[in-house]
RNA sequence: GGCCCGUUCGUCUAUCGGCUAGGACGCCAGGUUUUCAUCCUGGUAAGAGGGGUUCGAUUCCCCUACGGGCUA
């Protein structure tokens, strides 16, 4: 009898999802195996002298200890640093922001630990992420729908937006259903050590680093200059009152000529569109704003003010070749109503896509803040992420 | 070389005898956030130097050092 219960490898980080995740399979008479992926442990690029990972992992096992289920250490931190950071390094090198985290889920957590569970007879893995699969049948084929988790303030699906029809066929997502107030409670109720641990953030598995002390590890610092640019500038009114997607999808390439010079930078690959901190030019009546770098010339040029038309667009686009889709096909993408959104915990915004024989266009009702290449567009149809692309 | 103005937190500046010297930007620290950012709260920090006048001086007067207009 017992062996036709369903094995489910949990990816356990030692926080109170993973923990509360394990704990309801097990309490739903799963087949419950917890293994925590150590994915990151170079001293040399990790600034903290505490190492985060081995209490984490500790915590991982207390937690498993507790549930009376088996518990494993795999170290994945190779394939991290090659799939992960190094695409990190590169993208910002080439003046781009990546999600790190939407490939590590990609990559990592939905493809090798898969992989690593199936081998070890998993029917299914499970993490601790506030999302959703859902079923449906289509001329009799199953097919598999990734929706928002219920706690919307917590919602995570954004971070799955590159997973396929096969990872959510493989996968579940235990708190998806419930509100992290309640996940803090059973674990509280359950006598959990990681109850009250506060939720990580920063970079996934790499722990609490400064980004620009990360990037510096392997960025060289390369002096430059930071140009500001009007309100007024030329280049705005083309791009408000074109029409042509190519024109108003495209990111301006400013010139130095259009602005003035009004300080010097250390290196224009450590900023990112929409950035406000780490300029270090005062004096000014209100913030300043990257606006674009070019890591060509190495300029960075900044705008005055969080209204700063530079810092809005309406149109972006995906090339073709970077669009990914999980449950929805292109003919569908006509429907109107649609939802995206280019960060986590955005608000989801209206959007209708048009596409030509090169690339996707985002059209989004009302102009977007600060829209960063390299990060990921996932769309929304109700509570559903139908598909999403790199940001050209 | 003569006559006139300006020197305040890192920066831009507010205070025209009562100052525990205010704000903004920056910076720092917390908070929010499994990306990058944003955002919120808090904190740090200053009247060029010397001498007067005054109960009291950043504010008035004089001199010394660095920045602007007419004259040989």
């Amino acid at each position: 009898m017992s062996n036709t219960k369903k094995r489910v490898v949990v990816a356990m980080s030692g926080g109170v999802d993973s923990s509360v995740a394990a704990y309801l399979l097990k309490r739903d008479d799963y087949d419950v195996l917890g293994v925590f992926m150590k994915n990151w442990h170079d001293t040399n690029v990790t600034i903290s002298k505490e190492c985060p990972w081995l209490e984490d992992s500790y915590d991982a096992m207390l937690v498993a200890e507790k549930l009376s289920i088996p518990f494993q250490v795999v170290d994945l931190s190779k394939d991290y640093k090659t799939k992960i950071v190094d695409y990190m390094f590169s993208e910002y090198k080439n003046g781009r922001t990546p999600n790190p985290d939407v490939l590590c889920n990609r990559e990592i957590k939905f493809d090798l630990f898969l992989n690593i569970a199936i081998s070890l007879g998993a029917d299914y893995i499970a993490t601790g992420h506030y999302a959703q699969v859902k079923k449906s049948k289509l001329n009799n084929k199953t097919l598999f729908h990734l929706k928002a988790g219920k706690d919307k303030l917590k919602d995570q699906s954004y971070f799955l937006c590159q997973l396929t029809q096969y990872q959510l066929s493989k996968t579940k997502f235990p708190i998806g259903g419930i509100s992290k107030k309640k996940v803090r409670q059973i674990a509280k109720e359950n006598n959990l050590i990681t109850a009250e641990k506060k939720d990580s953030q920063g970079l996934c598995f790499v722990g609490k680093v400064k980004l620009p002390d990360f990037l510096q590890q392997s960025l060289k610092p390369k002096p430059g200059i930071v140009i500001l640019i009007d309100k007024s500038f030329v280049g705005y009114d083309l791009i408000n009152n074109g029409n042509d997607y190519k024109i108003i999808s495209k990111p301006i390439n400013y010139k130095k000529t259009d602005g003035k010079k009004i300080g010097e930078h250390n290196g224009a690959h450590f900023y990112t569109i929409g950035q406000r901190k780490g300029l270090s030019i005062g004096g000014r009546k209100n913030p300043l704003y990257v606006l674009s770098t070019d890591v060509i010339n190495n300029i960075i040029y900044v705008g005055e003010g969080s209204d700063h038309p530079g810092l809005f667009r309406s149109v972006l686009r995906v090339h073709s070749n970077n669009m990914h889709f999980i449950s929805d096909y292109s003919e569908i993408i006509k429907s109107k109503n649609y939802k995206a959104r280019i960060r986590y915990r955005q608000a989801l915004q209206d959007v209708s896509v048009f596409k030509n024989s090169k690339y996707y266009y985002f059209t989004f009702k009302k102009p977007q803040k600060a829209i960063a290449s390299g990060q990921f567009v996932a769309l929304y149809r109700n509570e559903e992420l139908t598909c999403s692309g790199v940001i050209d």
